[in-house]
DNA sequence: CTCCGATCGCTCGGATTCGAGTATTTGTGC
DNA sequence: GCACAAATACTCGAATCCGAGCGATCGGAG
């Protein structure tokens, strides 16, 4: 079980039990989207394996009206043990991984130097706009909940600031020919 | 084709046909593994699948001695505008993505004030190591090549450093109160 | 010259992932 | 009271991913 995912839903049933699809529809609701890739698909994957770890089980299965059944899904004790371990390593032990833009900028050369700048502008643009949107959902969520419940978004909001402020250098870098295109990148 | 090591590989194939083996050596050599996730598994899955498109194609099948057989792939003309068009399109275009760090935070009341405090420390310890290693890496490869390419290195560092500072200033804010931490959260 | 660890180079299959599809029901506007 | 969008709730299969091998060869110590 390596799938965040699935400590998402460990720590929604801390609160209460619930059934897959509304594991899905609470963590959309809450914005926590933002933080767990939530795909419908994965998330009855990710239950099955949280079964068979033996971390939470099916409390009862209901069906209401002639929708399929819906099956709730409830903490078990080693569930809550497992849930704390998980966050503790996770915040503990950076994890080498791999974004996106970072195997890109690998091969930044490729575009050359004006190719390079302009991409880089549009990425500033679209990220001043995330950050915008950001920023205002964090204002508007303070006032609904105590800090500690969006922190995350502060997290992300400062990483979104230091890739803005590293793209806008790096386009200063190129235009100045601080950073200059060797003939082997084209 | 969405893995990252796709573009990878087309990059590399660039410069010269090499046989698959070879390109995770050299993508090893050249440290680009901080950059791309390289398992051999993938990278023959990677390849089959660039050549299904019409990316790559098999230069020539080598024997020597008795070992496997060597495929060596060049690559095609489309090949060579995808891989523009890929790099291109990364830079633009910021990808929604999960970083493990991002989900543990917004659990991090979980791990109670002095539990979280104690884990953000350890967090920050191996940040700086690791910070270390990177700006020890990136000064001595400064020596041998142009900046241009090491330079995914310098947006690794900023990254880091903006989550150390992060990391760090959580820490004070739950140490002084400005982060409290409210009953609902254990 | 012979043993052993490192390197070469690839295959395989289990596990995971997730988009797309299915089918019902509720709500809404006209 | 009817059409139609949205929400409810889940299944399925195709694609992907990748760790664990596997067998050969090479280089160097003794």
């Amino acid at each position: 079980m390596k799938n965040p995912l699935g400590m998402a839903v460990l720590g929604l049933l801390l609160e209460s039990p619930l059934h897959p699809h509304a594991m899905a529809a609470t963590l959309r609701e809450r914005g926590l989207d933002r933080a767990f890739k939530v795909t419908t698909g994965s998330l009855y994957d990710v239950v099955r394996a949280l079964v068979r770890e033996g971390w939470i089980e099916a409390r009862e299965t209901v069906k209401v009206g002639a929708r399929p059944e819906r099956t709730v899904y409830g903490l078990t004790a080693a569930g809550r043990e497992e849930f704390t371990r998980w966050v503790d390593r996770l915040v503990r032990e950076p994890q080498a991984e791999f974004p996106k833009f970072l195997s890109a900028v690998s091969y930044l050369g490729a575009l050359g130097p004006a190719g390079a700048v302009a991409a880089l502008r549009e990425r500033a643009d679209r990220l001043r706009a995330s950050l915008g949107e950001m920023r205002a959902g964090h204002r508007d969520a303070l006032e609904q909940v105590p800090r500690l419940f969006v922190v995350e978004v502060e997290y992300a909001v400062r990483m979104a600031e230091a890739e803005l402020a590293w793209v806008e250098e790096v386009v200063g870098d190129v235009e100045s020919g601080r950073l200059a295109w060797p003939e082997e990148a084209r």
